[in-house]
Formats: C-alpha cells, sequence, structure tokens
DNA sequence: AATATAAGTAAGTGATCACTTACTTATATT
DNA sequence: AATATAAGTAAGTGATCACTTACTTATATT
C-alpha cells in the first residue's frame, strides 16, 4: 500500500497546479482527479469537496510565507536591510506561488461571508504580514533609519501594495517579464522615501 | 415605443448592479433578465452574449475614470496638489464604482487571452492611469515639489499599488468602514515620502 | 490465512447555464 | 390604415459540474 498520505498530496499538488495554469474557475474536480491520476470518488474520500482542498493549501502556503516573513524579521541587521530582504522574499514568493496568490485576491473569497473559512485563511495572511512591516517601520524610526514622523499605518499600505501592483501587472502581462528585476529599485525607493528629511 | 436606448441601458445598469451585489462570478444572463424586467431572448437582440455587456460596461467606466484624471491634471495647480485630488478622487471611484473594480481584477481579465477585449480595456484603464500619476511626479521633480532624484516608475506604482491595496482591504473587510476617511493620510504621506531630501 | 483499509471502477443524478428557435403582440412612424 | 421594429412569450437544448451510490480489487498488517 502506499503511504496513507500520498494521494492526498497528489490531489493537493495537483490542485495547486491547476490553479497556477488556469485559475479558480477553471478548477473543476474532474480535472483534479485527471491531474492526480485517480477517479473523482477518491477525491471524496480524502477531502469533503473543492473548497476543502483550497482551504488547506492557502494554509500551508500562508504558514510557509509567514514563516519566511518571520525570519527575516529576526535576523540581526538594521530595519532597511530587514526592508529589503522582505520585499525581495516577497517577489520570489509571488513568483514560485502564482496560483495561490490567485486565491488570495479571488472574487470567491471577496464576495465569501466573514466566516469562510478561505476568507479567514486570507484574512489572516495579508494582516500578518502587513504587521510585520508594520513592526519594521516602527523599529526603523526608533534606530533612525526611518523618519520619527512617518506614518506606519500608510507606509504599510503603501510597501504592501506596491507588490500587489506589481503582481496585478506582472500577470496581466501573461508573466512575461522577470519579476525579480525590480528588486534594487524598489528596496531603494522605499529606503529613500522613508529616510528622515 | 420606448426609446430605443433604454431597453439596452437597463440591462447595462442591472449587469452593474448584479457585478456589483454578486461578482463575477454570480453574473448569469437569466440574473440579468430579470433585474431590468425582461426576457433572456431581449438581451440577446442588443449583446451579442454577456461579455460584450461587461466590455461596454468597463469602456464606460473607464473613459469616466480617465476623465476625472485628466481634468485634475490639467488644473492649474501644484504637482502635490494634483496628487492630493487624484487620491482622494481615487478613493470616490472605488466607492462608487465596487463592481467595476471587481472586473479589472478579475480572474477572467487576469487569465485571458492578450487579444481578449475585456483584458485589452482593463489594461488601457490602468496603464493611463499610471501614466498620469508619472506625469504627475516628474511635473513635481521640476517644480521641486518632489525629490529630483525620486524613481516616478516605482513611486508611481507604490501610489496605484496603495489605493489597490486600500480596496482590496475595503472589500475583505466587506465594505465596514469608510473608504474617505484615509483621503488625508495618504496625501500627506506621498507629499512628505516624495518631497526633496 | 484473515482482516482492515484505501484505491479503483462504473454509472448516474439533479441542478445550472449561456444561448436558440419560432412565434406573437404592442407601438411609433408613415 | 399600413408598415416596420422592438418587446415579449414559451419551450427547449446541449454542455458542464460537484458530488453520490454501489460495488470490486489490491495490499499492508495481524
Amino acid at each position: 500500500m502506499e503511504q496513507p498520505i500520498t494521494k492526498r498530496e497528489k490531489i493537493l499538488q495537483a490542485t495547486l497546479e491547476l490553479v497556477q495554469e488556469q485559475g479558480l474557475n477553471e478548477l473543476t474536480t474532474a480535472k483534479i482527479a485527471r491531474r492526480s491520476a485517480t477517479a473523482e470518488t477518491i477525491i471524496y474520500r480524502h477531502f469533503s469537496g473543492k473548497q476543502e482542498i483550497l482551504v488547506e493549501l492557502l494554509q500551508r502556503v500562508g504558514s510557509d510565507f509567514q514563516k519566511s516573513a518571520e525570519v527575516i524579521f529576526a535576523e540581526d541587521i538594521s530595519p532597511a536591510e530587514k526592508l529589503s530582504k522582505m520585499s525581495a522574499s516577497h517577489l520570489s514568493f509571488i513568483k514560485q506561488t502564482k496560483g495561490i496568490s490567485r486565491i488570495l485576491f479571488s472574487e470567491q473569497i471577496h464576495l465569501a461571508a466573514p466566516a469562510d473559512p478561505l476568507k479567514i485563511a486570507a484574512r489572516a495572511i495579508a494582516a500578518n504580514y502587513r504587521n510585520c512591516v508594520k513592526q519594521i517601520i516602527c523599529d526603523g524610526k526608533i534606530t533612525g533609519d526611518f523618519d520619527a514622523d512617518l506614518d506606519a499605518e500608510t507606509a504599510s499600505r503603501s510597501f504592501m501594495g506596491l507588490h500587489y501592483l506589481v503582481m496585478h501587472e506582472w500577470s496581466l502581462d501573461s508573466f512575461s517579464w522577470d519579476l525579480q528585476e525590480l528588486n534594487t529599485s524598489i528596496a531603494d525607493y522605499y529606503i529613500k522615501a522613508w529616510k528622515a528629511k
């Protein structure tokens, strides 16, 4: 017998790939079954339905993302350097998990009821990330890396929003250019914009 | 007989309302017919299909948005003041046309072929807006409102991205708070972040 | 060898959806 | 009054989809 975990993992992996390639709207249980080399019936032995697969995927990738932010946050470097690293890590996250970003910003989530588990997972990921950026900004205001008068709320929104927009433009351009090219210009921009006047 | 234009307008209006309330995924021709007090058959006398209705809606609202940006751009005020007004107008646009924003950022558009008319319309709206912001920044670098070394490309992305993120958070929070409250903090933030060091 | 468990197969089910066909009715213009 | 045109009605069509039922087969553990 295969490890009990294997088939389940294959279904999750297949779902991730399909969302990346074709998006949430095109995701069907028939396709998931075909891609994971099984039958639709098997999916329902492991998950209650489509939604449950997506919730698990989102939680996994969300916790990876969170961990990578926490690692950077805990490093013994200046707030300005942390910011640089956060940006680079965000860009590489977008690049690696196009599919997940699509769930995060999908209409399904926007229109879901507040208690929807997919919506809860998405909000947690976004809130956690922005708090992390906000904390780096506050630290930087103390060390003098950033202007003491900087509005951390708006600044963190601007930082996160830029990455969001870049992802949007990249996707609208059919992923035809290299995201990581923007690494230095983004970091340079924020370090200059936020430094003391 | 009614004015030839009326029924067509009713269908467009009904579609806009439905997208605002329920999103693109929930939009069906049956609902459009019901909301515009007609029969599904009538829809197909005015439009080739669902997609054509959406393209027309997007083009109309897009050109309104563009016009409002152009009006601000042509005013005889400082670049910093133009920026303030752009932000305020963007927030009120988001507030008024939640439905349209949903089309702009929808998966349908992201995954559409480059030649898809809906995608073309969406890209045009976004590119036009960002160019307008970029031009204001370049003007401000000359007048001295903004730092001469400011990276207009990244700065305009940050500006547009912030509004994008605010819309995203507002939507995730089920439109429960007032967007316009952010007016002054956004303008203040950018004027300070971009001014000469 | 017996047993438990997951994988697999085959067939289907009810609901939804965009869009069509064929025909009739109301009304503005001439 | 005749005509053109849009609105309206009634019925349907083929495709897709998430999920189900009932049953059989393979394999790891005991």
